[in-house]
DNA sequence: GCTTATAGCAGCGACTCCCT
DNA sequence: AGGGAGTCGCTGCTATAAGC
């Protein structure tokens, strides 16, 4: 896809979306990476309601940890993301409102479930779609929900950011922001009253209707919002933003915000981040992997040898091929032609790694391959063997025998009605889980 | 266990603008 | 012009949670 192509998709995207997900107080990346996955995999029960249930070892690793107080922080978890609430925005009316989003999280027999509110059914296929891959990256990326919420707004905005990248200048009162970044408590009722007129006065709600509010004092919203907020979305978003007070009435009271957006430059980088490693993220229940050593363009390199190698590899592996062959795609390429020639190759990942970290060149392999070394081959592969059955390959190999068998169509098809395509089963769960599914599948159904 | 980030509060001098 | 109300900018303290 052309830059240009990607930009114009973009844009289509951003435009569409009006609804978003907020949290009604601080909440946990944890907590958001879970959130994410509940939205992306709800399907509705029988009586119609979108919920989800999550197993213990699926939330252990979106938590990463695993330890004493897992319990603990699922409970607090649970709480908060029962406090969620969605933003619904009517521009002609010049009103929004906040929707709960989630009915109960609870924790019971091992398995953690979540039931969404009926409301819910109107928008859940909508937010499905809308919330993107990129934004998913994004999202988990942010430490302040705050610093997300002013994100999400201002990128509402973003298509307006003509070719030159001129700063686009967007005013906000002060307290229509605080409430549309859930400053201000929106569940109260006479908040919800006040907000649902048309042209609500936010003023009057901050000031006298409101009875929870956070960051009442200019200075602290300014350096623990807005400071906070432009920091993060610099560093780690598409967008690049600056702000200014507008000011007014005896003592200069800060009565409202201009922003100026324009497109952050440098988000290329942090694009590719986000998108492909992704998996790894959900799949590690870790911040992205470190970054030490590498080579500018590593992510351009990545992408290569994503395309170059048609085997079917966790993109795990395929940075472990390029840090073995120093980052070098040549040496990685070399490898995989290499590899297509041999007859047979038990572990394609291992055979990869050795390959590159010790220059198969072609006469090499046609000694290894010959009769007399089958010996010498053998002791690799149980050595092999041996090593990778520490580390998962295995079950990594075994679960690419089940996909070649026929009943695993039938089988994409059953976690198809769980609302979860291939691509997310293979990024959420590792293999062993998989096979745990696709055996008490087969229990079930066969 | 120490550090860092987020959140919130009190106090006080500095500043800005309104009003007389 | 200048007194004063209202607000800001900043320091410093505390609490909590997460990361190292």
């Amino acid at each position: 896809m052309s830059n240009e192509a990607r930009e114009i998709y973009k844009h289509e995207e951003i435009t569409r979306s009006n609804t978003l997900i907020s949290a009604k107080y601080k909440s946990t990346l944890t907590e958001n990476k879970i959130m994410v996955l509940a939205l992306k995999r709800a399907k509705r029960d029988e009586f119609g309601r979108p919920t989800i249930t999550f197993t213990t070892s699926e939330i252990k690793k979106v938590m990463g940890r695993d330890d004493g107080s897992f319990y603990t922080q699922l409970k607090s978890v649970a709480k908060a993301m029962t406090g969620r609430t969605m933003f619904i925005e009517d521009k002609e009316q010049h009103s929004f409102k906040f929707i709960n989003i989630i009915h109960t999280a609870e924790f019971e027999n091992g398995k953690f479930t979540v039931n969404f509110t009926p409301e819910m059914n109107n928008y859940l296929d909508d937010l499905k779609s809308n919330f993107t891959t990129m934004n998913m990256g994004i999202l988990v990326d942010f430490t302040s929900n705050y610093a997300y919420r002013i994100y999400e707004l201002l990128k509402t905005q973003a298509y307006r950011v003509d070719k030159d990248n001129t700063p686009l200048q967007i005013d906000y009162n002060l307290s229509e922001l605080k409430l549309a970044i859930g400053c201000v408590n929106t569940q109260e009722e006479r908040v919800q009253k006040e907000l649902d007129r048309p042209n609500p006065d936010f003023d009057y709600i901050v000031n006298s209707v409101a009875k929870e509010k956070h960051f009442d004092k200019w200075y602290d919203f300014r350096v623990n919002v807005l400071d906070v907020a432009k920091r993060q979305i610099n560093e780690k978003s598409d967008l690049e933003i600056d702000y200014e007070p507008i000011r007014s009435g005896r003592g200069g009271k800060v009565v409202g915000i201009t922003f100026f957006i324009k497109k952050n430059v440098n988000y290329n980088e942090i694009e590719a981040k986000t998108e492909k490693e992704n998996e790894i993220l959900l799949k590690n229940g870790n911040s992205v992997v470190d970054s030490a050593k590498r080579p500018d363009d590593y992510n351009e390199r990545f992408e290569e040898i994503m395309d170059y190698i048609d085997v079917r590899v966790s993109s795990k592996d395929l940075k472990a091929f390029l840090k073995a062959a120093d980052y070098d795609v040549e040496r990685v390429k070399k490898a995989y032609d290499l590899s297509k020639k041999q007859k047979e190759i038990k572990n394609f990942v291992g055979w990869m790694k050795k390959a590159i970290e010790e220059g198969y060149s072609e006469d090499v392999i046609h000694v290894i391959d010959g009769s007399e070394e089958n010996a010498k081959k053998a002791d690799e592969i149980l050595a092999e063997y041996e090593r990778e059955k520490a580390t998962g390959s295995l079950a990594e190999r075994t679960w690419n025998r089940i996909k070649k068998k026929e009943e695993y169509q039938e089988f994409l098809q059953y976690i198809a009605d769980q609302g979860m395509t291939e691509k997310t089963l293979e990024s959420i769960y590792i293999p062993k889980e998989r096979m745990e599914l696709y055996q008490s599948w087969i229990a079930e159904n066969k």
